[in-house]
DNA sequence: TCTGGGGTCCTAGGACCC
DNA sequence: TCTGGGGTCCTAGGACCC
């Protein structure tokens, strides 16, 4: 039996904690540049306010509701998150996180769901004070689709294939399907299958046929047949990039330059943190793509002599792309680096015969590290990152990062 | 005026091998 | 008129997830 343990609305959660007056009021969270609302209370999903609405679409409604507006916090969030994970891991042997506010449970069929979710429910509403919902299943599947029922019932919820929840499946659309999304479920509307017992008593065969494996595995899956195993052990990363949209589009290279060399400053940074390298780096950057007509991709795809995490290796190249694809005439509303190729930075490594002798600053990445695990990213960095960074990103509502910066941290007064 | 960021997996087709 | 059989690796593109 799987269990999916979903925070309710987790931004939003998270922000809450530290502002119990938000408690009961409309919240939305923004993405970076404040650009569009991606984590909403309940209240201010009440209002219809969509998921990734633009900002300038909503402003009238944030505005006759008094709702709360915040810039992302993703420092915050993610803390919590793994706060929250390592208490699951805590409570329960076989734990999945699947992804910042999302991990499946794998228990015992002899475990009673409903005591065993209202536990998990109740301590981590103490230990962190976020709000979860619980679904349990036979296969992951059904517990997603289980957690859906429990979030808008607010109870914890319990799915299989019986014909005791055929009609609970009968009422959850398609669409709702993990994995099915706008396309498969246009297509599967129109072979008539509306609902989740629809494709749960469609022929597996025929669904490959037509549609592959992927979906002949959630027919499976939907029959109570388990598919997809809990991944106790994640995978070494495969591709890791760092990618911003402007303020406000921008055509001068210089600051292009200085764009990419922060990218190239993280993206090293989270390499080392995974203790990979990369050997092939993609650096791109675009015009807008809401103007329909012209709109632009510049990309160059450079691969190195041999697999590097060096700050300075990587931010030369970025910035050597970025000069290389510039164009005076393109106002570049996004670029970004991207890593491709990593390589276990642990193995011993085939060194390339016609690189020279790498000069001897292994260290300075190492300090840079240290300084800024300690004082915070960026406290440290290459000259190329440049000083201001007022042009980078809008962030008019930023919160605190009460719980990873000294600087932040909540103070309470007792009487 | 303004529109996020970061990932994964699968498939088809091409190029190549013996 | 007809043109083998069995593989691997790589890439681009599509679809999905949060």
């Amino acid at each position: 039996m799987f269990a999916l343990i979903d925070c309710n609305n987790f931004f939003v959660s998270c922000e809450r904690v530290f502002r119990p007056e938000l408690e009961n009021k409309p919240v939305i969270v923004l993405s970076s540049n404040d650009g569009c609302a991606i984590s909403r209370s309940n209240e201010a999903k009440l209002l219809g306010i969509p998921m990734g609405a633009p900002l300038f679409e909503i402003r009238h409604l944030v505005k006759a509701y008094n709702a709360e507006v915040l810039s992302c916090n993703f420092e915050l969030y993610g803390d919590i998150s793994s706060r929250i994970m390592s208490i699951l891991q805590q409570q329960c042997e076989k734990v999945e996180v699947y992804s910042v506010d999302e991990a499946f449970l794998e228990y015992d069929d002899s475990v009673d769901w409903q005591t065993e979710g209202e536990r998990l429910q109740k301590h981590l509403m103490q230990c962190v004070g976020i709000p979860i919902s619980i679904g349990f299943g036979v296969t992951k599947t059904l517990a997603k689709l289980a957690n859906l029922q429990a979030k808008a019932s607010g109870v914890v919820c319990y799915l299989d294939a019986s014909t005791k929840y055929h009609d609970a499946l009968k009422a959850i659309t398609v669409n709702k399907i993990w994995g099915i999304g706008a396309k498969l479920s246009k297509s599967l509307r129109q072979q008539a299958i509306y609902t989740a017992y629809d494709l749960m008593t469609a022929n597996a065969k025929d669904i490959r046929k037509e549609y592959g494996i992927i979906v002949e595995r959630i027919v499976h899956e939907l029959n109570g047949q388990s598919c997809i195993p809990l991944t106790l052990i994640q995978d070494p990363k495969k591709s890791i990039q760092i990618t911003r949209s402007f303020a406000t589009p921008v055509k001068d290279m210089a600051i292009l330059k200085q764009a990419v060399a922060r990218y190239g400053f993280r993206l090293a940074y989270k390499l080392r943190e995974n203790s990979q390298k990369t050997q092939t780096l993609w650096v791109y950057g675009r015009n807008t793509k809401f103007e329909s007509s012209n709109t632009v991709l510049h990309q160059r795809t450079i691969i190195l002599d041999e697999p590097t995490n060096d700050t300075a290796t990587i931010i030369q190249h970025a910035q050597s792309a970025v000069e290389d694809f510039f164009d005076p005439k393109i106002s570049y509303s996004k670029i970004g680096i991207m890593a491709l190729d990593l390589h276990d930075a642990t193995l011993p490594q085939q060194k390339s015969i016609f690189t020279p002798k790498a000069n001897d600053k292994k260290d300075i990445d190492k300090v840079m590290d240290d300084l800024n695990k300690r004082f915070g990213l960026g406290t440290v960095r290459p000259l190329s990152c440049g000083e201001s960074i007022d042009w980078m990103n809008k962030r008019d509502h930023k919160t605190p990062a009460y719980t990873t910066n000294w600087q932040n941290i909540v103070q309470v007064k007792a009487k």
